[in-house]
DNA sequence: CAATAATCGAGACGGTACGTCACGTCTTCTT
DNA sequence: AAGAAGACGTGACGTACCGTCTCGATTATTG
């Protein structure tokens, strides 16, 4: 069999598209947002910043929203992983605090960004959602029901309740207030809600 | 007694503020937001719709995110008021009721808009925050309180710790989910987090 | 030889400029010019004639008055080169005369317009020199040399002093008196002039 | 007889003009063409500089073509009176060398600000010619005639044409070539007309 | 090894809206 | 009645980006 690789894909005639061009382009949109909010950011300051011809930025990306997503998503480490300590008290707990460290350095301003940009454009939060959110959500699940394994969350408990009262307190301080987001406060918010899921689920069984 | 008043304010001098523009304006903003996303709308076309001078927005409004907070804080009516019930619960879930169906209906999109513009501009999520949020803020700590004194919550709640993961839960469903902010939701949620206050605090004390 | 032109000149990077657009431009610039007064001129009308961008206007000509001297030198004719009758003061009179006809036409007020802003714009009037004054008063020269040859001027004639006094007189009366520009006067001035030069070099070169 | 006065002239009710406003007005105005050229001179800053109402100006002045004439007549002084030593070509030049040294002055930049701005104001232009020029004229015309009683020159010389020959290189040097106003220049151009006077007559006469 | 084709950078294009400035008019209170 | 103060509707300013386009140059595959 003369062909190299089962996967191999007939390449279009023409140049190839420009790895480096692409690099460049996702680097100049992290280091631009970081001075700049979303709204402020435009593809000509991208392109000019990443030296690239403003041609180049749209043929791959269809607007800034899309752009902005895969550069961000590009820069997410491993950093905001579940641990697995025995207890859901500190899982949670530790990977909130994680959380809370992102938001609060210079990154947190690209977070801002992109849910406040998202509010306007529906692709753009759509993206932030499925590709930043929901990827730690799943991780969140499997923690929470090792916690109801161990029984220390009841049977019945609704995950996405106790997550989007926990993760939204933090991003309503974050996004709204601006301040509060410490370290006392992650572990009262975990204490609260992991404690109310325990209650609430046990009147709801009585019930 | 010489003075007409004691509250009696000195006028500046020169040609008072036209307090029909300051309407008018105020009035097509709205109009257009009905129509137009926030990101779309010019101070351009509110000027024109209001038949004004675009100089007199930018006189009176330092930029659109202001212009919008105001129009829109201006259209929020008593809808969000504290019930007295007699229950916490009620009281509470009441409210979030009506909040939830705000942020549904057209005005939300306008929320939204505020809270994701403010994401790049400091001054209009303060203004947000102050002329829409905290007012409410304030009338449920009082609505809170008096569930302490009916014994409804222990005494040593921390009553920002409530109110930031009941509503920033449902924050998060609308700013990032944009999803599930259904009656049953803010049953649940009010409930969680109630019993988690009375839980935690009794926790905290025996410690 | 494997250069194709030693005079070939390397064409900058980039989509070259639209010919089209700056005829556009030049032919609305003198099309309102005939309406309209030259402070009452905007680029905004000029633009919006020459179904143009604004920005077009801008990235080509500074200001008004360069692109209002660029349209107004692209419409002189060749009608202003001084004739070659053998003397000098037909000549000379004979281009004053069609001078003045200029000055009387339409055409008239742009010359006016652009010695007007040229008080308040070194770059306009040095423009308006350079590329309408300069090439007529070289032209002036090489007639008057011709008449120093035939032995009709001095050979010590100042020649700058005999064309500034001449023209001059022409210029006093249309910018100042706004009158008086008659095919007498021209007659008249030119031989006052020319007739200075021989006797007051005669007596330069008695001294 | 009970009045006063036979000049008296009635009065009419309420506030008299403020002579200081009109003296600061015209000061400010003098006092900003100094610096800026009399396009970019606008009511306002003359309004904000002198502390006055912007009304109080429209109340008494047109224009700002207008205002500035009477500035700038209110300013010259009788620096550009025509000297009697007895000689045309010394009484003439000796004026002629006073106005270029008040053109070459700061104040030259005003009266090139007002013939310029006359080129698009026609009443701005008459201003200046009836208030500035006409004067000076009507002098030039007595001083030109003693000259002839005296047969420095002839009878029949065209005044007029003398005299736009001779300012009118002046001018043509002011405004356009903005350079060659030199002491040595006026005595030439002096020179130089005035012997084309005396022999351009002479032929006249022969004819 | 030429021809073809899609890329690249650069930057001009017709547009839209920006936020500022001055216009000349007006409305207020004070002198 | 005139003063200063300054807001008003109007309209042009010159700038910044938009998303599209036209260039010459570059880099690959195909004939």
């Amino acid at each position: 069999m003369p062909g190299k690789d089962s996967a191999r894909e007939k390449r279009p005639p023409g140049r190839p598209r420009s790895e480096s061009a692409r690099r460049a382009i996702l680097r100049s949109t992290l280091r631009l947002l970081r001075h700049t909010g979303y709204s402020d950011l435009s593809i000509e300051a991208i392109a000019g910043d990443a030296n690239v011809g403003k041609a180049t930025v749209y043929r791959w990306w269809p607007n800034k929203g899309a752009l902005v997503v895969d550069a961000f998503s590009s820069s997410v480490h491993k950093e905001l992983l579940f641990p697995d300590t025995g207890s859901v008290y500190s899982d949670v707990s530790l990977q909130a605090s994680h959380l809370v460290q992102l938001l609060r350095s210079r990154r947190g301003q690209i977070v801002a960004a992109l849910i406040g940009g998202g509010q306007t454009d529906a692709e753009l939060i759509e993206a932030f959602r499925e590709r930043f959110v929901r990827p730690r959500r799943l991780e969140a699940y499997a923690t929470l029901r090792k916690g109801i394994e161990r029984r220390e969350l009841p049977a019945g408990a609704d995950l996405d309740l106790i997550l989007d009262s926990l993760y939204g307190a933090i991003y309503m301080r974050f996004l709204i207030w601006k301040d509060g987001l410490t370290e006392e406060f992650i572990a009262d918010i975990c204490r609260l809600v992991l404690d109310g899921a325990c209650t609430s689920a046990a009147e709801a069984e009585a019930r």
